[in-house]
DNA sequence: TTAATAATATGATATTTGTCATAAAAATCC
DNA sequence: GGATTTTTATGACAAATATCATATTATTAA
């Protein structure tokens, strides 16, 4: 079992306030995962009782709507924590949390975290910080769905995806995500998505295939 | 200066946790406002520092698009608490809060609160679920938003409207919004709500004019 | 390597929604 | 109480977007 201590992956998170004591009392009772690109790490109206820490990779935390469509709500990196939401409001999740590369995840159970909230007050105030900072890009996406058009949400969304995930040597995302999924994230059809792509690339702005922005 | 321990309205916020002593000191820091309908209480982008705890009526939180809309992003009404998340984040509020009926409100300085956070971990707890049901009502509003049409949007918020605001004996809704602050809920031009308010009417599935959900 | 499957692309068309114009009704102001 | 302003309503039209059909290309599996 590897040591919390020497993972650097805490210093992005929440858990960075932990001291030596609380980081060792987790790793005892910490499991780790492997997840492969495309598995599930848990699904809307599952009970977690726990928190993930991404180790490594990125995942989508998606919630089916009405139609039968995934909406993606947000995508999470290395250093962040899944389920901690679920957890303060003693629900099930709302979100389900899909790998869209290979990861490494701690499991982290809820008696432990609850400790934490207790004793270290320094853990409390970034674990608020953190969902405060969730709760205003939620209103963010919110507002920007309501008020502007699939293509003004698809170029930000390449912006954002460019800024946040950085690109290969080749100008391409370094993110990969598919068409349908990219439609998913800006609330749209997947046709409309491509087409708007493809009109990019006419225009210049993108190059497709690979796909960079501006 | 009215006292905390006498306002019933506290025991339906985190502020229940506040014990005898931490509501005597509140009361001393704290300020009442009367608000006329209408009248702003902090707007987008100001510097709150504190917290607004209402102790009467109802005010929208919009945030404005860059198209020049405002939308509507959640109703707080008697007993809940406003600015807690900028107050949290040390940002300047991200919405704007306007009244819909005359309210009565009261501002405690971010001093107190944090004072609350470090001493009363039930508090803390309290505060967390808040703005974790918060966000998941914005997760959820934000898939409605990208997958839902108009007409079920609008047919959605007036059944939210009429279960969570009530009803005038004449069947009315209680809560009083214009066309355009609907359509603000829902994200829609004015006149498309308008139309569609009409329709239903037209399927006798509302009445108009007072307007109230069948 | 080929067959099968999935992802991307594009056309044709229908539907939804927004915009602009204008009118009627209601609310507000002298 | 009448004038003015705001809100609600509706028509006409344009624009955006979804849907369905069908290729084409890429990926996976046998």
């Amino acid at each position: 079992m590897s040591k919390c201590e020497q993972c650097i992956v805490r210093e992005f998170s929440s858990l960075k306030a932990l001291n030596k004591e609380e980081l060792v009392k987790m790793a005892e009772c910490k499991t780790s995962f492997t997840i492969k690109k495309g598995d599930v790490i848990f699904e809307e109206g599952e009970n977690v009782n726990g928190i993930y820490c991404i180790k490594d990779g990125i995942c989508k935390l998606t919630k089916l709507s009405q139609n039968g469509k995934d909406h993606i709500v947000k995508l999470a990196i290395k250093g962040e924590l899944l389920g901690q939401r679920s957890m303060i409001s003693e629900e099930p999740v709302n979100l389900s949390a899909i790998a869209l590369e290979d990861m490494e995840v701690c499991f982290i159970p809820k008696s432990e975290i609850m400790g934490f909230f207790e004793k270290n007050n320094q853990f409390s105030m970034n674990v608020m910080k953190t969902i405060c900072g969730d709760l205003k890009d939620a209103d963010d996406q919110m507002v920007s769905l309501a008020q502007k058009s699939v293509k003004e949400r698809l170029a930000e969304t390449l912006l954002y995806l460019d800024s946040t995930f950085g690109e290969n040597p080749d100008k391409s995302l370094q993110i990969q995500l598919s068409r349908e999924e990219l439609a998913g994230m800006i609330g749209t059809a997947t046709e409309s998505c491509i087409r708007l792509l493809s009109d990019f690339n006419k225009l210049e702005l993108i190059e497709l295939d690979g796909k960079k922005s501006s």
